[in-house]
DNA sequence: TTAGGGTTAG
């Protein structure tokens, strides 16, 4: 190991001032060692920039400054204990919590007493563990000594009841203080939008003698929480100024109500007020452009990214990763994932699940075994990524025991969710009568989502006899999900039982079911074109659907015929071609088929499940045309190419 | 010194 030496000190600088200089903990690191090699153990101004850099610094060690902190031969002024105990609050590492005990335990030894500052720090620590009793005991001797005087300290305290959901005992101590601030405020204010209470939150934000930009911010994000997205965006056209944060909340708040259009106008108007953005900002303008499916968006933000330099922490990668795989390019999602360094469980989990929504179940297989390799547990919603890759490829076995190692393993208790992947696992795999059986016998209440995944499973194998079962009691329980409807009524279609299936029809019109219609998009050159079936409203309708009906003499020579029979049954057969011919998605293919160069790939995203005509029509069309298709409907992918689909006609 | 913001599944 080669040290840099340190350079010749022609201004007679201090240690304190040439560990000031360092960028970075390997500098410091060199230059401590620089220290120890030249005898220089330890002397106790150039002790405290190291302990604090360490500390406090997002790129130190919280560790390396415990290490240097109980190893010094003399001891530390309180300041540095503070320090310390400081940057273990703010860190995120694991035992945080009990190593500022230890360092508050460690200042009794060396005779210091604990001034206001432990305390606020300690009850910071307290905060970010959930640790409510800790909290109180430290509170009552920061009563007996006086310290509540301090408004640092109140404020840490009631920070500390608020988050722990004790709002009654932190307003007690807001009402009880000398002195309040717009901290305190604040603090009560979040406390009620964390745990529910928006309106005394709106109570306190209208009494507050003075308002800044984080009681704004505070109120506009309650709002969001709530999904009051047209109020919260009143407040943030109505608020005094906008920092960072309103922008991060106003733009997350649209990305994850399902939103995402409105997310990506929000930041093009950032954008055109000159605001440079965020990391924060950036994961959720790549949340949203997943949610789209646009690409182009997407790799624009990676340039972006790499062009500022800015650090590739593991959310900024897993939500890089979650996009390019949301988007379809599951390869671009994979380099993204290798060339990141802080691979956490999330960034696993979007990896894993993102293969196997492309067709790559094994290999997210493959990746779960990698990560528990790797010394990192799986977490409930890595579990939920697995479990959809065993079911993508009909693995039940090996489900069954991902499914039992969540408990006996990881201590993870199964959820809902987990037990409609096991239905959808059985279900696919054409074991009905065992999904039914397992659903009966689960410890919890099953629910629509449940159920549902179990009428899915009897469309997919035909089988009329549960599926009527399960509909009929999804039609009581969940009457406003017109996507039941629609399933009982194929199940009945495809099994000929065509009265039974216009009964359905029927019961759906009598409760006025509005169906969701099925639309498609297509992004070309950073534009969004957006179809719906039988849509006459595009500027280029005529040639586009001219295109179409070429496509179809095309693939007719290969043996495509118009699949039929699963669509509404009052409806004369030309008629029923006609509805199902001009399905969104087709209109889309022929729309990319037109306006882009030969041989390129065309990226469709769906918002509900493609159907079997389309299905067989774009394999077709792959073939034809010599073009890869990907088409992103309501759960996986379809990656057609050269006649072939990547789900292997099972979805 | 204390208060506000981001990802992964269904």
């Amino acid at each position: 190991m080669v040290f840099k030496p340190i350079k010749p000190n022609p201004h007679n600088l201090s240690f304190t001032s040439i560990f000031h200089r360092c960028k970075s903990m390997k500098e410091f690191k060199q230059s401590h060692t620089q220290l120890i090699i030249r005898g220089l153990t330890h002397p106790p101004p150039s002790l405290r920039p190291v302990i604090s850099f360490s500390a406090l610094n997002p790129s130190g060690d919280i560790n390396y400054a415990l290490l240097l902190l109980f190893q010094s031969s003399t001891p530390p002024a309180i300041f540095l204990l503070n320090t310390v105990i400081r940057g273990l609050a703010r860190s995120s590492f694991t035992d945080s919590l009990s190593s500022s005990l230890l360092v508050f335990r460690h200042m009794a030894e060396l005779n210091l007493a604990p001034n206001n500052f432990t305390f606020t720090f300690l009850f910071q620590a307290c905060s970010n563990s959930g640790a409510f009793e800790l909290g109180q005991q430290f509170h009552s001797r920061v009563i007996k000594n006086f310290f509540g005087m301090d408004v640092f300290v109140s404020n840490s305290v009631i920070q500390l009841y608020s988050v722990c959901g004790k709002l009654d005992d932190a307003r007690r101590v807001f009402d009880e203080s000398i002195k309040l601030d717009v901290v305190s405020w604040n603090s009560m204010i979040n406390g009620y939008v964390k745990y529910g209470d928006i309106s005394e939150a709106l109570n306190m934000f209208k009494e507050m003698p003075e308002r800044n930009d984080v009681s704004w911010n505070s109120i506009l994000g309650g709002l969001v929480k709530y999904g009051c997205l047209d109020d919260a965006y009143r407040v943030f056209v109505e608020m005094p100024q906008r920092n960072l944060v309103s922008w991060v909340v106003m733009i997350s708040g649209y990305a994850q109500n399902g939103q995402p259009k409105e997310a990506l106008a929000l930041f093009r108007e950032m954008q055109s007020l000159a605001q440079e953005p965020n990391s924060a900002i950036l994961v959720s303008v790549l949340s949203a452009c997943s949610q789209l499916g646009a690409l182009d968006h997407g790799s624009w933000v990676h340039s972006y990214i790499k062009k500022k330099h800015m650090r590739m922490d593991s959310i900024l990668s897993t939500a890089l990763i979650d996009m390019y795989a949301k988007c379809g390019s599951i390869e671009l999602a994979m380099q993204v994932f290798s060339s990141s360094r802080e691979k956490d469980v999330s960034a696993y989990t979007a990896a894993i699940s993102g293969l196997a929504m492309n067709g790559r179940s094994n290999k997210a297989l493959q990746l779960f075994e990698q990560m528990k390799g790797e010394g990192i547990s799986p977490d409930s919603i890595s579990y939920i990524a697995v479990l959809c890759a065993c079911s993508h490829v009909g693995c039940v076995e090996k489900g069954f025991e991902y499914f039992a190692s969540m408990s006996d393993v990881h201590g993870i208790r199964p959820e809902l969710d987990h037990y409609a992947c096991m239905v959808d696992l059985l279900g696919r795999a054409g074991l009905l009568e065992q999904a039914e059986s397992f659903i009966t016998s689960m410890p919890i209440t099953p629910d629509n989502v449940i159920w549902g995944a179990l009428l899915g499973a009897c469309r997919v194998h035909g089988n009329a006899e549960i599926g009527q079962r399960v509909g009929n009691l999804l039609l009581k329980s969940d009457q406003y999900h017109d996507g039941r409807y629609i399933l009982l009524s194929n199940i009945y279609a495809e099994s000929m039982k065509e009265k039974d299936s216009e009964e359905v029809r029927k019961t759906m019109r009598r409760r006025k079911i509005k169906r969701v219609p099925g639309c498609s998009l297509i992004e070309m050159n950073g534009v969004v074109h957006e179809f719906s079936a039988g849509d006459r409203s595009h500027e280029k309708v005529g040639e586009i659907y001219l295109m179409w009906e070429e496509i179809v003499k095309e693939i007719q020579n290969c043996g495509y015929k118009a699949e039929t029979r699963a669509v509404v049954f009052d409806v004369e057969e030309e008629e029923k071609e006609a509805i199902i011919g001009y399905h969104s998605e087709k209109l889309a293919v022929a729309f990319g088929i037109i306006y882009t160069k030969p041989g390129s790939t065309l990226r469709i995203v769906k918002n509900i499940r493609i159907c079997n005509d389309c299905h067989s029509a774009i394999k077709l069309v792959s073939k034809v045309f010599n073009r890869k298709i990907v088409v992103r409907d309501r759960k996986i992918f379809h990656h057609f190419e050269d006649g072939f689909c990547s789900c292997m006609d099972y979805w």
